[in-house]
DNA sequence: GTTTATGCAAATTCTTTGCAATACT
DNA sequence: AGTATTGCAAAGAATTTGCATAAAC
């Protein structure tokens, strides 16, 4: 995806397209697993970790990306991967691994919709997954 | 529930059963809905954060209680409602209200038992819905 | 030239640990 | 006495904000 694809996604929401936006953008994109803002500061050399913040929490208000707790003690993202925006049917379940501590996306796994009560009004859902991943597994 | 019964309780599960245990359980009892740290300190006069840190640390690993990751930016904790432990069958899923910044237990929202992909061994699901709670919804 | 975004620094909040004092058996 | 628990203080980590500079329009 060109930056002038991710520019004119930034645009469809609202978001000014700066050189920054577009940087953070595309170097989560590049993410297998969703990250930890530590995580994107270590990736982008040149970047100040509060405007990644900042563009981080932009992004998330406007729908462009995911935040997920895994109980790691830090806030994950990653893009939605839906067309243009997040839906519920674009989220998926996550699994943390307790031994490794790394959150892997489980793209196949749907997030269940959840029956609520009368009056909830739901607009998310986190859907995660504990226990431990196929490569600590092995190791036991 | 009496003080005896909760000593008994923790005993069960290897705990020592300390009368600072039996109050942080007993505190974490009366609460409706999960509750972080802070909150239960703010409740208990006498005790030391650290310490009920600590307890609650203990409680957790021997599975006497949940935490509960809901994004509100620290993790909350409740008691396990099972006969005696934690299971999968036994926990429920939680709605975090985005507008009042409370989580509400869904008693009767029970958590999908997820398929997974081959490898993957699952010991905790955490299930969380975000949208905006009826209090909060009527005010609109 | 006005508005918006960024960088730097520091404050805030939550979590975690070291160590001495206390309580338990 | 010896072990385990608690309180106090402080460290560590993640998040968030204030403000001055720089960029965009």
């Amino acid at each position: 995806m060109t930056s002038e694809d991710i520019a004119s996604r930034l645009s469809g929401r609202g978001v000014k397209p700066t050189a920054m936006r577009i940087l953070v953008y595309k170097t989560l994109m590049d993410c297998v697993r969703p990250v930890s803002l530590r995580e994107i500061d270590d990736k982008m050399v040149t970047a100040e970790r509060s405007t990644i913040f900042r563009t981080l929490t932009l992004l998330l208000q406007q729908g462009l990306i995911h935040a997920i707790e895994d109980g790691s003690g830090a806030v994950r993202y990653e893009v939605c991967h839906g067309h243009d925006h997040c839906s519920l049917d674009d989220q998926h379940a996550h699994f943390f691994c307790t031994v490794c501590q790394r959150t892997f996306c489980l793209h196949d796994v749907g997030i269940p919709h959840p029956m609520v009560p009368g009056g909830f009004h739901v607009t998310q859902v986190n859907y995660l997954l504990k226990g431990i991943c196929p490569a600590c597994y092995r190791e036991m």
